[in-house]
DNA sequence: TCTGGGGTCCTAGGACCC
DNA sequence: TCTGGGGTCCTAGGACCC
């Protein structure tokens, strides 16, 4: 059941404070001690913010047109999501971590457990090290919340950002009672808001308390992930590190489009090239497809019309990597959910049963996938890569992108494009 | 102007088999 | 024709994560 047996054996999660904030911060030292906020990929809503946008009460999920008043009034800076600059400045931080072990699991985007080993005051002490490293190395503020089960460590982790006395660094030892009963349920990892009330019912209303249950008893009630959790609250560690990468189950690609679509060649326009960017993401993995899904939905909060979602999808007859077989399965797809007189909202293409395209399964009637075919998309992958995506695609995406998303408030690609690279004067 | 874009795991229930 | 237990596989949907 554990994998920290030993007792110097320690979960660390090590993460960046409002990390996509920080990260506009890093090449604009203009901003500090001015509230930021950072915008979901649609500038739909905001989902980045620094402390004094915190303590202006902007909200995670502020829907940006109903904030711009407030945010014209209290001079909040805001910026529209940079994926290509956090990804860059995330793989800088993991770097850093390496230097201090090499049992990292990158949990997330700016989140990573690390196992460390030694006694808890060496543990503390290497906590303050590698939150010092990272500010020196890579510019960023990070916490660092250190216990025996990783549900502990991520409480410790909160309770380092929440509390200034502990200086970003915290580590909870599994019978601290005082501390366990500051975490209300909805705070604890694997419990949100929609558990939080069934808790309360029977009585459980903090950490502490949750961890005082008895689990066998809970399982009945919930699922085996809240037994679990029970455990990993009471310091035995159910969840273990995971460094390798597993691949990938599946594989989306969806996004709301910047303004309601109503005709057909548009909406078909988006995925296509949803359909195109999801075989891209599945060949850098060297996988193939069995099964394609495409769906299709009208904004859930419209007034003037009624809402309708759909789904279709197909199982391909042997796997394929191909963006034109992608394609084309997709249109079909498309053509079975599509209805005429809505305005849609969003869609998205799912591929789904992948394995690995060295070892595909094939059926009797196998034939090898065209050289030409392979070559074709060896070319294509290449090309983009080289000169930036999109230099070459299928002419099914489409030249004007009506469908294109909003980011009009997009910071400079600092880290990852020359041309965007920052000037010191 | 009008609410992100990805993912994971688990369970229940149906279909099918012996 | 009916009955039953037990097992597997698949899918849809719920709940959660960042």
């Amino acid at each position: 059941m554990s994998s920290t047996s030993s007792p110097n054996d320690w979960f660390a999660l090590v993460d960046v404070n409002n990390f996509y904030v920080s990260c506009e911060r890093l090449f604009r030292p203009d901003l500090n001690n001015v509230p930021v906020v950072v915008l979901s990929n649609n500038d739909g809503c905001v989902i980045a913010r620094s402390q004094e946008a915190k303590n202006l009460n902007f909200s995670m999920g502020d829907i940006f047109h109903q904030v711009q008043d407030k945010i014209r009034e209290t001079g909040t800076k805001v910026f529209s999501s940079n994926y290509p600059l956090y990804g860059s400045l995330s793989s800088r931080t993991v770097k850093v971590y390496q230097q201090f072990t090499n049992r990292v699991e990158v949990y997330s985007i700016d989140e990573s457990f690390l196992l460390l080993r030694g006694s808890s005051d060496e543990i503390i002490s290497l906590g303050r090290d590698i939150k010092n490293r990272v500010l020196r190395d890579v510019g960023l503020p990070v916490c660092v919340g250190i216990a025996r089960t990783k549900t502990l460590a991520k409480i410790a982790n909160r309770i380092a950002k929440k509390h200034a006395e502990h200086a970003g660094v915290f580590l909870l030892e599994e019978n601290d009672q005082e501390q366990l009963k500051t975490i209300e349920n909805e705070d604890i990892w694997g419990i949100s808001r929609r558990l939080t009330p069934k808790l309360q019912e029977l009585g459980i209303y903090n950490a502490l308390e949750l961890s005082l249950a008895d689990p066998k008893r809970m399982r009945s009630k919930f699922s085996v992930v809240m037994e679990r959790m029970i455990y990993e609250l009471k310091g035995q560690s159910c969840l273990e590190l995971e460094e390798v990468i597993p691949t990938k189950k599946g594989i989306m690609v969806s996004r709301g489009f910047g303004q309601g679509q109503e005709h057909y060649i548009r909406v078909q326009e988006a995925v296509a090239e949803y359909a195109s960017r999801a075989a891209e993401k599945m060949r850098k993995q060297n996988l193939s497809v069995n099964r394609l899904t495409v769906f299709l939905r009208t904004s859930p909060h419209g007034k003037d019309q009624t809402y309708y979602s759909n789904s279709f999808s197909i199982n391909f007859p042997e796997a394929s990597y191909d963006t034109a077989l992608i394609i084309k399965c997709a249109f079909y797809c498309l053509k079975k959910i599509f209805r005429s007189g809505l305005k849609y909202q969003k869609a998205g293409v799912f591929l789904d049963g992948l394995v690995d395209s060295g070892s595909t399964q094939q059926d009797f009637f196998f034939k090898p996938v065209p050289e030409k075919s392979q070559k074709l998309m060896s070319m294509l992958d290449e090309l983009n890569k080289k000169h930036g995506r999109d230099t070459v695609h299928f002419a099914s995406c489409g030249v004007e992108r009506k469908h294109k998303m909003k980011q009009r408030l997009l910071s400079p690609r600092y880290t990852t494009c020359w041309d965007d690279r920052p000037v010191v004067f």
